[in-house]
Parts: structure tokens; sequence; C-alpha cells
DNA sequence: GTCTATAATACGATAGAC
DNA sequence: GTCTATCGTATTATAGAC
């Protein structure tokens, strides 16, 4: 519900009409409204970490298949796909995102998952490119995931088609291997 | 109020309050609550261009005084500054990109501003790097502007501090120039 | 242009039964 | 765990006088 209609738009009532179950019952399972954004937060970052590992499902023999880089590329890219999942995966993040901006209680898990997240990919990274430093990767990780959540809003706001940030994003990605 | 609030928190009666005029008032110059956020863009807008034109304002004799390439790197730092007027449209503008994905009225003149933004930078860009062509300078200055909104939402939402971000800003910055 | 007053309803949250 | 019923208030928006 809250990447159909926002953090804004989200309604307890409608929220519990879509369940099936009365306004109240919500209250009992998230206490309150803060609660269904805090648990939102921990089922996309779930369901982000599920998909990016499950990427690739058709092979599964022999360890680290890929090349290094193409995975850093599929890992990145695949946050820019207009798939129903991903897409409200993308939507929700970029409205907690902006929620935290205002809301305290939300920015320390905002800004945990984001810590996550980064981390990650500079691991990746330093598969990649073997002969950088832990802090050049962390930079250019801080690097490609904000300019990911900058070309993913652009996107879901229709600043820009889906293609184009892809390309964008790709273009970045290769700079970033063929720099250090 | 929006900068201060967030959308999600600007409330009409509060405004009207923190104008010392009535509620209906407000409704009579601006018709509605959307109103009061398309008229916001405007202003952000234009305050936007006025103080990246106002920038740098000690010297003022012959013309273009500035090297492109530090022009550049002033022009979109200065969106990274912790001073109340650059934060307030930092702030409300991330409010507006966010809000627009969810309400279509507000897409096309989000879309448009930054339209007008991209390709500002670009500009800048294409007199920083003569040798590059159009396209790699419109693309560049997406990135670029791309990777701000990314960094400058981080900032506001306590995941990355701003000295930081300003660093990452000012090494992509040069990567670009130095790439083409 | 500006106000007071208020309609109309939406919304978060709780009480209390089962 | 789940429901019905409802409280209390916040909020957008309008009517109508000045």
């Amino acid at each position: 519900m809250i990447a159909r209609r926002g953090v804004r738009g989200l309604r307890v009532g409608e929220l519990a009409a879509e369940a099936g179950v009365s306004t109240s019952l919500i209250y009992y399972h998230f206490t309150d409204r803060a609660g269904i954004l805090r648990r939102t937060l921990e089922f996309i970052s779930d369901r982000a970490d599920r998909y990016t590992a499950e990427r690739d499902p058709g092979q599964g023999l022999g360890p680290d298949p890929v090349d290094p880089r193409t995975e850093l590329a599929q890992v990145l890219l695949l946050e820019l796909q207009d798939t129903p999942e991903v897409r409200e995966n993308s939507t929700a993040w970029g409205e907690l995102r902006a929620s935290a901006v205002f809301d305290a209680d939300l920015r320390e898990d905002v800004a945990k998952a984001t810590h996550t997240w980064v981390h990650e990919i500079a691991d990746l990274l330093a598969h990649a490119r073997p002969t950088g430093t832990a802090p050049a990767h962390a930079a250019a990780a801080e690097r490609l995931t904000a300019l990911l959540e900058g070309l993913s809003v652009r996107w879901l706001s229709g600043s820009l088609p889906l293609e184009h940030a892809r390309a964008l994003l790709a273009d970045a990605i290769e700079a970033e291997l063929d720099h250090a």
C-alpha cells in the first residue's frame, strides 16, 4: 500500500480493508502507524536481500561462475526494473527514505539499511577490482548506490525513462570499474 | 513550511497561522492544497536560479573570470551546504520530487524543472570539456544531478554526513571531467 | 482581500465483547 | 486474535459578511 499510495497516502483503515481485517487488528499487530512503517522497512530490506541472492537462479553449479564485474552490474541494475516486486520495493524504499527526513524514529533504521547495502556493493567492487583500496571501494559504492537512488526516484516520478536510467547507471558502473 | 514539516506535514491552517492570516485567505490565493505545492515548486526553482547566478558576488570585473571546471564544481556543490536557504531549497525539492511519484499534477512541473536544471549543467560541462559531444554532456549532466539528488536526500535523512557527501560529489565531478 | 464561522468528513486510536 | 462500535480531534474546504 505504501508503494501504491505513498507514506503520505497510507491509511490504516484502507490497509485493513485491503487485508480483509478490521482496523483494530492492524493496531493489535503493529501498535501504531509508525509501527507499520518500521515493519515495512524490515520487509523490503529482507525481500531485496532475497531477490539479490536469487538472481540468476538457472545455474548453481560450481562456486561463483559469474564474472565479478558482471555480477556487480547485475545487482545494481536489478533495482531499475519494471517488475511489480522491484517497482514496489523501489517505491517503498524511496518513500521511507523521504519520510526519514522528517521522522527521527525512521532515520536510524534507514541509515542502517543504507549502510548494509553500501557495504554489500563495496564487497562486490572489491572482487571486481582487487587492486583498489578499501576506502576507494567504499566511496565508489556510496556514489553508485546514491546515483541509483537518484535515478530511481527520477524514473518513478516520471522525469526519466527507465531504459535511459539503466544506461546512465551502466555507464557509471563501467567508469568506476575502469577508474582505479 | 514544506521544508520544515514536509509535504506530508503541511497543514493549511498552520501555514496560515505562520503567515498571520486566516485559513481562507490561503485558499483565496492558492485555490487548494495542490496550488500551494505548485507555487512552492515555482518559488524554489526561481530561488535556485537566483542564488546560482549570484554565487561569487565579490568580483564582477571582466567576463567569465572563473575557470569553467571550477564554475561547474561550484554550482553543483552549492546545493550541498548547510545554510538555511540551501537546506530549505534542497528539502523542499526532495519533498516535491517524492510527492510527484504519487501526484500526477506535480509530475509534469517537476520533470520540467529537472530538464531545465540538467540542461544548465550540460552547458557548463560543454564549456569545461569542449572536446566532448553534446549527448555525452547531457548524459554526464544527468548522472551528476541525479547523484547530487541521491546524496542530498541521504544527507537530509541522516544517512551521510554533509562533508562526506560533498567529497563524493567533488570526486564524481572530477571523474566526469577527466573522462571524455 | 480579508475575516469569522462552520460544514463535512477523514483519520488515528481505543474500549470492550467474544 | 479478532471483531464492532465509537471517541475525539484534525483537516480540507466553503459560505457569507465586511
